[in-house]
DNA sequence: GCCCTATTTCGATGTCTATCGAAATAATGC
DNA sequence: GCATTATTTCGATAGACATCGAAATAGGGC
């Protein structure tokens, strides 16, 4: 992973609305949450939350899926997944694994 | 920890000029580097440095000592080490350890 | 074809961010 | 206490962001 596109993805985590989104989507789990189930839990305007579900979409981290009139958006568990490896990995190596250490 | 300190966080690490000092500063180890020292690895203005340091120092994720004329920093294991476990134990949990998904 | 619900797009506004150069501050050595 | 080096603070600027309400669009049922 480049370092833009992490920096991407923990910019779009990095806004408390979008991370309280992002959490809500993972406990919701594969069933997901519709738009409004989201807006409801949350309690912005449905335009804001549409204009951060965007940004979690752009960066990967969130898909939706289109059932009857209402969208179903899910965590994209990998994606998520690949951005954790990349801190540990590539940022925080020598904390987490010390056995690991690279040169 | 709160939702609102992840996302200060998270936010402070994603900005590509401050991933690009976390990730130095990482790869610097317990001897850390200075502030000039970092500014010629990733060469921007001193003063938009001392700035984007100053935000991950607010965040807990980076921390200065000084030794002499110069300001050594160095990355904080402990802070990146609970921003991760948040991630994974609040926000990836189904998708990073099945075996111990919550209820 | 029209209505209803769900969601997005538009337009506007205030706030925050990143960036720079110049000036100010800090710490040391002489 | 002055010069030197290292770093921060100040002031300015251009661009991005979060937020809202209102209007537009999408999809489906009648």
């Amino acid at each position: 992973m480049k370092v833009e596109k992490a920096a991407k993805q923990l910019e779009a985590l990095g806004n408390p609305t979008r991370l309280k989104v992002y959490r809500a989507l993972v406990r919701a789990g594969e069933d997901g949450l519709a738009v409004g189930q989201l807006q409801d839990k949350i309690g912005i305007a449905a335009s804001t939350l549409s204009h951060h579900l965007h940004r979690l979409i752009l960066t990967g981290l969130v898909t939706q899926e289109r059932q009857a009139t209402t969208l179903i958006c899910r965590a994209n568990y990998p994606a998520m997944d690949e951005l954790v490896s990349y801190l540990v990995d590539e940022c925080c190596l020598d904390a987490c694994r010390p056995d690991e250490r690279a040169a």
